[in-house]
DNA sequence: GATTCGACGTTATACGTAAAACCTAGGGGC
DNA sequence: GCCCCTAGGTTTTACGTATAACGTCGAATC
């Protein structure tokens, strides 16, 4: 294709199809109603294919101002969850005519490197996380169109907001594991600072605070199954009443809780039962299966790359919260 | 900052500092020692710092004619492991400038959309992974510098590869087995058709053909846990002698194989072995902790990266296959 | 005192595209 | 016979940057 040389240009394919470099531009960008004849039309389109023709997107860039591209700012790509909004976000994006590049908040690349120097590419907007907190602040200079993923609404300075009802996905968890009688409870929390985690904290003490006869403990775990064994095995094993039942910040936290529990001895769901949040492929790999809340990952991508378009066309983004459900599995049983 | 209205160009910087725009781009290019006083640079860097200056990144690209970015193509991002790679190739590219832009193969995006055409972003480079095949045919017709990674070097066609020594550690897994007094097997290969996984196949064969006495049933599955459950379990229940060994192409696949044997009533290690590739977070989570070939993703994607950068500069890249290594856990036990 | 030379800049140009402004011929309306 | 309109193009310009080519002025060389 590309005669080793270099690769042909739109006045290239001008000469070859004898019209004008503004007449290749007018056809190929489909413009050319009224002002191309239809036979024209064609011999540009054929000379192009012929040529192997690719319009230089810097240059088009350049002109344009714009580039149909949006970067998705996400912490780190360790589970399936942030491929699943990419998955989501990508796919709305390419109906619409845009790109998205992946930017991993980098967790030793360097500290806090810029991620528009990263993606190299001028953008036309930013979906963020709020888990990925190093990179908001430089994301905040740019001035850039921004949704904001799991963040806080009042908080997020004027920002478009996607969130998932995170607070009912807790409470249905709370509910559930009351009904079964526990009364003593430990909470894993997420050791990251993000309104997602917040939330989650939130919700379940304002729930349990209701119920009369009640104990929450908490521990802090950095998003790691190594990590959340320690945590866990430390909090179960610290003194006064043992919890009967674990509300983890998220599925990784509880399979570290699985862990800690062999270590202990303790048997799940007899002498414990857990609950974790995200439903990823680990949940039901699990023995027993993890009764966990389930997210839409790619319907939240989906959503957000939605808010971003409605942003750049100035139009109000949709709003409400993403639905989620607790799924029951075999991680949780009546108190003993 | 920008003031709501457009973002300041070089141009801007050179009136705010009496200068033409000629210096701006010397100066802040680097380029200026003998062409421009200390004076001047100074009061220049500190208008483009006062004007919050931001070079454009599509300007600069059409007139360098690159753009120091190079495309990562991987099958997906449902594991950890492609993050590895990502997270070594983006430390080694910006220590030399580049950045490095993921596009994950679609998967319900569409068909075979073109990652040039996705990723919106001239490019100067590409690595792949051999895994994304739907996505190769259109990096080929690209004609861009390209390396590969876990991919055949005789039917590369040129491209520089890198590659994990896969067939090793296969080697190193049928040894422990062996030694363990093992003599009936179960591959449970990886359903996708990669170089990669086409290695552990033979190499198995190969090392197993060699010991009389042994068999060897070949199961098929997609990687995911939830397609090894039925697959493994399929395979394990045959009619005929139960295999007491089981070598996974991968750690997802490992784990579908303890649902598996769980479901059918079997113990691991006791009644079965159980090795897998990967060493991801999962295989120490799980009960018991998997014996497995632990890959280093990072050095794959650093070497692979460097690969890039020497074929970008016209050099030789690297020669020689990553060494990797079988991490003993307690997912095999002597055969009963 | 003419020449050279280095320090310090400036002017001009090109990258490839999109689109505004312009041109030309022929036909229809009056 | 003059004007205007439309179809079917072409010429020109601008996007913002990097850099080659070109000045200028004072000091040093011979």
């Amino acid at each position: 294709m590309a005669r080793g040389s270099t690769r042909p240009t739109s006045r290239d394919v001008a000469q070859a199809a004898g019209v004008s470099q503004a007449a290749v531009s007018l056809v190929l960008g489909d413009k050319w109603r009224g002002r191309v004849s239809q036979a024209t039309a064609e011999r540009v389109r054929e000379a192009a294919r012929d040529l192997g023709y690719r319009p230089n997107l810097a240059a088009r860039n350049l002109r344009l101002g714009r580039t149909r591209t949006v970067l998705l700012v996400v912490p780190a790509l360790t589970t399936e969850f942030f491929a699943g909004v990419y998955t989501g976000a990508a796919r709305i994006a390419a109906e619409h005519g845009f790109g998205v590049v992946l930017y991993p908040s980098p967790e030793g690349i360097g500290p806090a490197r810029d991620p528009f120097a990263s993606a190299q590419s001028a953008l036309d907007g930013v979906i963020a996380s709020s888990m990925a907190a190093d990179a908001l602040t430089a994301i905040r200079g740019e001035a850039l169109p921004l949704v904001m993923l799991d963040s806080d609404p009042d908080g997020s300075l004027g920002a478009a907001t996607v969130n998932l009802d995170i607070a009912d996905g807790i409470r249905q968890a709370a509910e559930h594991l009351l009904s079964l009688g526990h009364r003593r409870f430990l909470h894993l929390a997420a050791d990251v600072p993000s309104w997602t985690f917040e939330v989650r904290a939130r919700e379940l003490a304002a729930r349990l605070d209701e119920v009369p006869g009640t104990t929450v403990r908490t521990a802090r775990s950095p998003i790691s199954i190594e990590g959340a064994v320690t945590a866990a095995q430390a909090a179960l094993a610290a003194p006064g009443d043992r919890p009967t039942a674990v509300i983890c910040d998220d599925d990784q936290l509880a399979a570290g809780t699985y862990k800690a529990a062999r270590r202990l001895g303790l048997r799940i769901p007899d002498d414990l039962s857990v609950t974790g949040v995200d439903d990823l492929a680990l949940a039901t790999a699990m023995d027993p299966e993890l009764t966990t809340v389930h997210l839409n990952a790619e319907l939240f991508g989906e959503r957000g790359m939605r808010a971003l378009l409605a942003v750049l066309e100035g139009r109000a983004p949709e709003s409400g919260d993403i639905p989620v459900r607790l799924v029951l599995r075999g991680s949780t049983a009546r108190a003993g």
